[in-house]
DNA sequence: AAACAGGGGTTAA
DNA sequence: TTAACCCCTGTT
């Protein structure tokens, strides 16, 4: 699924398959990937500042050596995993999933921080993603630690130092009253430090319901995290965009949530979770339903 | 200029 | 099932 083509200088080139960062960094799984106008990308993730440079063909990670990659960024970028069968699997299932898996062909499910898509999906509720940016964006600066000097980068910020601020400065991130849910997640977790380095070895139903129990966390939610973290590939998270791209696509009438889920799940089996990430994205970006 | 609608929802009633 | 929630953005 990929392939090291150099090492020099610590830059790593390589070639990785089905893989586009247009469709996978806008995809609406991550959001601190930026895009640089021409052919750069910058992100935060898993604690490190990355930049690399995309020509069409191959990935140029700067700053990186090979052993970093493999124990880092395999994972995180999912490179395990053959998305040239899925995608084939997946168009041969019917005419929709065949059109929107060459529209975002090369989306990549990343496998995100825990903790990290906890926070960002309780920030996204009701909310639009240049200001989820900026939300995190600000928490980051705030109270994470400073990883980039020449890019002004911030680490994403620990639950720990969340936990010890109060309302009144969290407020200064304008997430509004999602702060409350920001700071009682916080607290919970610090809490019990345990609970997110042990939630990966229980069954998703079990995560689930945990995940249910956090002020902030809704059933929408709740598969974001599942899906975003790599806990449960099978997770459907729907939203406007995916209730309403389902509607007109699979069901030609108003359907209930539920409904939804359960089609899914049925439809589309192990390739649920990725099912929604091609449907989705092809969905906002042509304003399907609108 | 001010009002309005809507945003990758969740909570509480 | 429904309104209220904080607050930003785009539209009249």
């Amino acid at each position: 699924m990929y392939r090291i083509i150099s090492t020099k200088n610590n830059n790593l080139k390589v070639k990785i398959n089905d893989f586009n960062p247009f469709h996978t960094f806008l995809c609406g799984q991550c959001f601190r990937w930026n895009y640089d106008g021409e052919r750069f990308w910058t992100g935060v993730a898993l604690g490190r500042f990355v930049r690399l440079e995309w020509d069409g063909e191959v990935c140029l990670f700067y700053d990186m050596d090979e052993q970093e990659f493999v124990d880092k960024w395999v994972n995180y970028f999912d490179l395990n995993t053959d998305y040239s069968s899925i995608k084939k699997r997946l168009a041969k299932k019917d005419e929709h999933l065949k059109e929107a898996v060459s529209y975002g062909y090369g989306i990549r499910l990343l496998r995100q921080d825990l903790w990290e898509v906890i926070l960002s999906f309780i920030i996204s509720q009701n909310n639009g993603i240049p200001r989820i940016k900026g939300i995190i964006e600000a928490l980051s600066s705030s109270y994470g630690k400073k990883i980039n000097k020449e890019y002004g980068a911030y680490a994403f910020p620990d639950f720990t130092v969340l936990a010890n601020t109060s309302l009144q400065d969290l407020n200064t991130c304008r997430a509004g009253y999602r702060c409350k849910y920001i700071l009682s997640t916080a607290q919970r977790l610090d809490d019990s430090p345990s609970l997110l380095s042990n939630i990966r070895k229980l069954p998703a139903k079990e995560v689930r319901d945990i995940l249910l129990s956090f002020i902030g966390i809704g059933e929408k939610v709740a598969d974001c995290i599942l899906l975003y973290s790599g806990i449960d590939r099978t997770a459907f998270p729907i939203d406007r965009w995916v209730k309403r791209v389902m509607e007109e696509l699979y069901f030609k009438k108003e359907t209930s949530v539920k409904d939804i889920r359960d089609f899914s799940h049925s439809y589309f089996g192990d390739l649920t979770g990725i099912s929604q990430q091609y449907l989705f994205y092809y969905a906002r970006e042509n304003k399907i339903g609108v």
